[in-house]
DNA sequence: CACACGTGGAC
DNA sequence: TGTCCAAGTGT
């Protein structure tokens, strides 16, 4: 029986020993053999995978990242990337901000450092798009390093640990500080990587796996039967309903007009349809005068903090039209819906749905 | 500190 | 259908 305040050791040893039993697969690991033979992970690839995890589950994220790394293998190359393929290829990942700063990221590394990256926390922390989690998380799984990743799944599991029931975000600070004691100096990114895998795997959100968690013994939330409510949460503020239009024009060739977005702001440098700023009553806001036609149905779609309902007006893109300065007509063959964020793409899509046949 | 910032899967 | 949530960062 492990004492949770006398032997912090004796926990890292048990979860680490659980995740080696794991071998969980993923693109961006080096397995066992690699480990046992003293081979480092790629630091662009740890870079790269921690990233798109940002946010974001391991399920969305490894057709992502194989794409990435085959079309992009060295940081180099992602740094020499036209912007606009960058968006495209994470098209439907979401939060865009992070393409744009792992670019950003990317180029400082490849002009500005020789294509090596960091290898200290501090240092990390200093580029585009590495916060306090993914610069411990680099510098221990890449480096070696004794940092302390806080991510979701370590505030929950620490919570439980421990049985904290002062909510977050303001119980981050204790939870870094109860999460540090545990790191280990062996192995950190190996124990970084456990941590977080039990909390995807054993320690979750919902009804949590005690009976077969390595922490079952040492853990007071199990103890105290408190560990399915925590952590605890300030609760969030409701979402409101913003509506808006997007006008979609299509020359006779099969040509569409697109606009590229501002940098700033929501879905920030991806490509959309034309159309008015979404708000509670949109006014119409047509590319050109035509005879825009509705096409009565309505994209609905959520973002982190409102619902979105979208008409969708239609009408021929006129011959020889001059594109504006932010848009673009991209051709019948270079257009990919794929390459649109869900919301227009859902657009798209209801367009397609009404078509009957041929193309 | 509070808020903006996507998406798709689970329940 | 609605709510919660996932390996957070920037402002």
């Amino acid at each position: 029986m492990r004492d949770l305040n006398a032997d912090p050791g004796g926990l890292s040893r048990d979860i680490l020993d659980w995740y080696d039993r794991q071998a969980r697969d993923m693109p961006w690991r080096t397995g066992p053999a690699d480990r046992a033979a003293g081979v480092r992970p790629d630091p662009y690839r740890v870079w790269l995978s921690e990233v798109m995890l940002q946010q974001t589950t391991v399920a969305a994220v490894t057709d992502y990242f194989q794409r990435f790394t085959a079309r992009w293998p060295r940081v180099e190359d992602l740094a020499a990337a036209e912007d606009a393929d960058v968006m495209a290829e994470w098209a439907g990942l979401g939060y865009y901000a992070r393409a744009r700063n792992l670019l950003k990221c990317a180029r400082v590394v490849a002009q500005e450092l020789d294509g090596t990256f960091p290898d200290s926390y501090e240092a990390l922390l200093k580029l585009p798009g590495i916060g306090p989690y993914t610069a411990a998380a680099i510098a221990s799984i890449a480096f070696d390093r004794p940092e302390t990743v806080l991510d979701g799944n370590v505030e929950r599991v620490m919570a439980r640990l421990h049985d904290i029931h002062e909510p977050l975000p303001g119980s981050k600070p204790l939870l870094k500080d109860r999460a540090a004691e545990l790191t280990p100096e062996v192995r950190p990114g190996c124990y970084a990587q456990a941590v977080m895998d039990l909390g995807a795997t054993i320690c979750t959100p919902k009804s949590p796996a005690c009976g077969i968690c390595p922490w079952r013994e040492p853990c007071a939330a199990r103890i105290a039967g408190t560990a399915p409510e925590l952590p605890k949460k300030t609760p969030k503020k409701a979402k409101p309903t913003r509506h808006g239009i997007v006008y979609l024009a299509r020359s006779s060739a099969g040509d569409w007009l697109l606009e590229r977005r501002p940098d700033k702001g929501l879905l920030g440098g991806m490509l959309g349809w034309p159309g008015p700023e979404w708000g509670e009553s949109p006014q119409p806001a047509p590319p050109f005068d035509a005879d825009w036609q509705d096409l009565g149905a309505e994209v609905r779609h959520t973002f982190t903090h409102f619902h979105l309902i979208l008409r969708v007006m239609v009408a021929e893109l006129p011959e020889g039209f001059a594109p504006a300065e932010q848009q673009e007509i991209i051709t019948r063959h270079a257009f990919r819906p794929s390459d649109l964020p869900t919301a227009m793409r859902k657009a798209f899509d209801l367009w397609r749905g009404g078509q009957t046949g041929g193309d």
